[in-house]
DNA sequence: CTAAACCTTGCCGTTGACGTGAAGGTCAAG
DNA sequence: CTTGACCTTCACGTCAACGGCAAGGTTTAG
C-alpha cells in the first residue's frame, strides 16, 4: 500500500509517516518510482508507535523498543535483551506519570465536590 | 520571601515563576525596588501548578481553576461554580491520558515479559 | 493526451513552557 | 564605597512532533 492508504487505515496523515521513517521507525520499500511501498503488518506498527508516543515516549525511545514488538518485521531488530533495562525505565516513567496524573485528579476531583457542594450554602 | 528563595522551596526556578506570572497565575506584591515580594502560602500554590501542569493542564486552564484551591489567596477568584464544566472537561481529559499510559505500560509490560521469559530459551 | 489525484524532497512555521544571555538597578557586607 | 549577589525587564533560542506550502515527478481514468 502506498503512504496515503496507510495514513488513513491508521488514523493520522502521511506528513507524520515521513516522519516516523525519518526518525527511523519506519524503513518502507521503495517503488520504480520513488514511491513508498508499505506491508499491511505497517498499520499495527504504526498503531504501536501512536501508542507509545500518546505515552510520552520520545521517537528516540520508540525507535529502541520497537523492534522488539511482535508482528514488527518492517525494521530490523537489534540485540534484544539489553532494552530490558530501558523498557523497564519507560515502564517508571508512565508509572511516575500516572501516579501524577491521579494526583491531579484528585485535587480537581476536590474541587468538584467543594463546587457542587456549595451549591446552595452560603 | 524573594523570587529565587520561593523557586528553591518550591523546586523549580524564577524564569518559571516569572513565566507563571506573566501568565496570571501568580500576583506577588512589589516592593519599592521593583522586587517582588511572595507569601509563605505561595510554595503551596507553585507546587499545585506544578502538578496540575505535569499533569497536562496548560496555563490557561490552570488560571481558570486556581482560584478554587483552598489556601490560595495570592489571586482574586472569579465566579468559581460555573468552573465545574471546565474542571469535567480537565478530569476527563486526565482520565483519558491514565488509560492511555496504563495501555501503554501494558505493551511495555507483555515486551518486558517476553524479553525476560526468553532469556536462555533459543 | 490530458487532467486529476497521487507522490517526492525541501524547508519554514507552530505551540508551550520555559532557558539563556544582555543591560542595567538594588542591597548587604566589608 | 565598592564588590558581589541579588533583582528587574526585554527579547531571542530551544525542543518535539508534526502542519503546510512550493516545485516538480507519477499514475490513472476518460
Amino acid at each position: 500500500m502506498r503512504i496515503s492508504e496507510l495514513a488513513r487505515q491508521a488514523g493520522t496523515t502521511p506528513r507524520a509517516l515521513r516522519y516516523y521513517e525519518e526518525q527511523g521507525l519506519l524503513r518502507p520499500a521503495r517503488l520504480a518510482s520513488g514511491y513508498r511501498h508499505y506491508e499491511p503488518q505497517a498499520v499495527g506498527t504504526v498503531r504501536h508507535i501512536q501508542l507509545l508516543l500518546s505515552a510520552g515516549l520520545n521517537t528516540t525511545a520508540i525507535a529502541e523498543i520497537l523492534p522488539c514488538i511482535p508482528d514488527d518485521v518492517t525494521v530490523l531488530a537489534p540485540t534484544c535483551p539489553e532494552l530490558l533495562d530501558a523498557l523497564a525505565v519507560e515502564r517508571n516513567r508512565i508509572t511516575t506519570s500516572i501516579d501524577r496524573l491521579a494526583a491531579a485528579r484528585a485535587v480537581l476531583d476536590r474541587l468538584i465536590q467543594a463546587g457542587s457542594g456549595a451549591r446552595d450554602q452560603p
